[in-house]
Order: structure tokens, then C-alpha cells, then sequence
DNA sequence: CAATAAAGTTTGAGTCGTCAAACTTTTGTA
DNA sequence: TACAAAAGTTTGACGACTCAAACTTTATTG
């Protein structure tokens, strides 16, 4: 199994690639991501690379492997059934919720994961609105475009929120806009 | 904050403790709980007691200080608090969930863990009817005798079941035991 | 009470994850 | 195109945690 670490770097991989339009992650960006300096981050890279988790030819972009993606879906799985639990169970701030997640899903059995995911009935997207990955590894379709690609004065449902920055959810949140 | 590791040492030797007649935790039973070497638990013992966390004479036995005993019914009350929610809420096995709330003990934020006792109605003991620490650290005295003090066929109540061993735990749950 | 078993300690080494700082390669641009 | 800035890599070191094996102290018991 994935060491704790490695499964940090792995879904912040994931992220990255997603964002980019060149579907390939940095260094330097990762190194953020993880909070580590880039020195760091490329040691961790070649590890992964050993580990059979990323293509990362030298002096060039990261990619997640097969069997990367289906760690990283894997703990993206756990991290927002736990935030799900975190704001329709526990109440809490919906915004606050995202640090603990980071926490729990490194602590969580298959088997209590899956209890979990019946006891919330099996939600398909979490509090922000992103999708659950399922327990097999696949990830429903992003809807939604973009806030910026709509008008002034345009009527729309807000799907999902894609920024993590805890003043920034706090902002949304205190704003009364969530996904629905 | 104390390391995983440091609280997991920290809650063997409050056991252990409990345990022996003399109050005091053996290195070898220790290393036995914690599944290391004999010298690494030596020293991490010699870390526990640079911490401040323990007292340890040299070739002599091992007590709690006033903050280790503060870190380590910390450690019990949020284990227990999970077990007691991972067994009423989620209905898993009476049996399996120690070694889950092990790893769940330790990525539990303060305000997620009065969340849960909330939302658990404030319990007072756990599945297997040991006492919860309060959030200010005390723990409520011991009700019971050890079974073995009873003769054959005298009448009594389940109070708490102290062995934590898988099998064993399975044996008494299906033969249709459990506290109350 | 002497021998030996058990408990406890020390030493030397290894892995994981990290940093700072020097270094190399790539990229953007004057 | 040449060169500075940005991106990426390497090196040497460290702290936390661990092991195996040699060693010392304490306890047991014949």
C-alpha cells in the first residue's frame, strides 16, 4: 500500500494534470501544492517513477501512470466521501472541511469506507460539487463551464467550486452560494 | 503536538499501567504492544522521557507524568469516541473496530471530535463499555470484578470486556455477549 | 549463592521524508 | 541569437523511527 505521502503527492499530481492544459504536472507547482521545496518534490518524483505511479522523463512534465490514476481516484474517493460525512452528518462549516478530509482519508479502511458511503446513500458528488469517483474508479463527466464564460445579468446554477482556499470557500459560503 | 507514534507509545504505557500491579510498564510488554524491537523501545522511551511524557529510571519501570497521562486519556477519548461511532453509527463488527479507530485516533481535529461525541449523544462508555476520558480528562472509576472472581452459576452483568485480541473478541460476540 | 534466564540498554546501520544550496537544462525575450 | 529567468536536478545533511545483534543489569531458582 501507498505510504501516506506518497498518496498526498499522487492526488496533487492528479489535480495538477487536470488543470493543465497540457495534462502534465510541475515541479515546482507540485512542490506548492505538497508544500515541500522542489528539491524535495523531485527526489519524491523519482520515487513515484520507481513505484511505477508517474512518467517523468528528465527535465520534463509528470504524468501519471494506470496505476497513479487509480491510486489518485482511489483517494479522491475517500476524501470526498469524508467531507461529504463532515458537512451532512457532522454540520460542519462547509468551508472548514476540507483540511480534516485531508487527514481522515489516509485512515480509512475499504470496508468502513464503504459503510460509510451507504450510511450517506451513496452520494455522487461531494459538498463542493465535485464528483465521487466510484469504488471501481471511474469519474462522471464535469458539467458546467467556467464563471467567466457567462454574461452580467446571465440565470445560473452553480454546479461546482473548484478553489480550496479556505478564505475563499468562507467568502462563497457567507455569500449563501453552494452548488445547487 | 505529539507525533502518531509518540501517542501510540504514550497510550501502551497508560494501559500497561492500568494493567500491572505495580503501576508500572515493562520495555518488553511495551515493545510487545506497540510491535517493535526491544531496543527501539528503549529508545523511544528515552524520547518519551526528554518530552517530559514519562518517567523512567534506568533498568527500572516506566510511569506516566501529569502530561503524559493528560496526552494519553486525550488519545483514549478519541479512540473511543470512534469506536462508539464506527459500531452504533455504521453498524461494522463489535470485533474488527479496534484496529480501525487506531489509525483514526490520530486525524481527528478537536472540533470534529466534539462533533461526533455530539452527534453521538455524549456517550459514556464505548462498545466494549470501557469508561470515555470527558474532554477535561477524567475518566469515571471502574465498575466490576474480574469474571474469574464469580463462582459457577452465580448471576451477573456484563460491565466491559478488557481483552482486546480480535479472536477472542470474536468468540464472545458470537456467543451473544456484550456490556449491558 | 552461583548460574542462568529474563529484562533492559547500546551500537551501528537503514529507510523515509525533508531542507538548503549549488548546480544544469530549458525557455522566453531583448 | 544570446542571455537571463525559470524550471528542474543533485548533493550532503538531518530527524524520526526502525532493526539486529552484542552487551549489561536484575531476577529467579536449583
Amino acid at each position: 500500500m501507498a505510504t501516506e505521502t506518497v498518496e498526498n503527492y499522487i492526488k496533487a499530481i492528479y489535480v495538477l494534470c487536470r488543470e493543465s492544459p497540457s495534462g502534465e504536472a510541475g515541479v515546482v507547482r507540485l512542490a506548492q501544492e505538497v508544500d515541500v521545496t522542489k528539491g524535495t518534490a523531485t527526489s519524491m518524483i523519482k520515487r513515484l517513477a520507481k513505484l511505477k505511479l508517474v512518467k517523468a522523463p528528465r527535465y520534463s512534465g509528470i504524468t501519471l501512470t494506470a496505476m497513479g490514476k487509480k491510486v489518485a481516484l482511489d483517494v479522491l474517493r475517500r476524501h470526498r466521501i469524508i467531507e461529504t460525512f463532515l458537512v451532512s452528518t457532522l454540520n460542519l462549516d462547509w468551508a472548514d472541511v476540507h483540511e480534516e478530509a485531508e487527514r481522515l482519508e489516509h485512515a480509512l479502511s475499504p470496508r468502513t469506507l464503504d459503510r460509510l458511503d451507504e450510511f450517506l446513500g451513496r452520494p455522487s458528488t461531494d459538498p463542493h460539487g465535485d464528483p465521487i469517483p466510484s469504488a471501481s474508479g471511474k469519474v462522471s463527466e464535469l458539467r458546467g463551464k467556467a464563471l467567466s464564460a457567462y454574461i452580467k445579468g446571465a440565470k445560473l446554477e452553480i454546479v461546482r467550486i473548484l478553489d480550496q482556499d479556505r478564505a475563499f470557500l468562507k467568502f462563497v459560503a457567507q455569500s449563501g452560494l453552494k452548488p445547487g
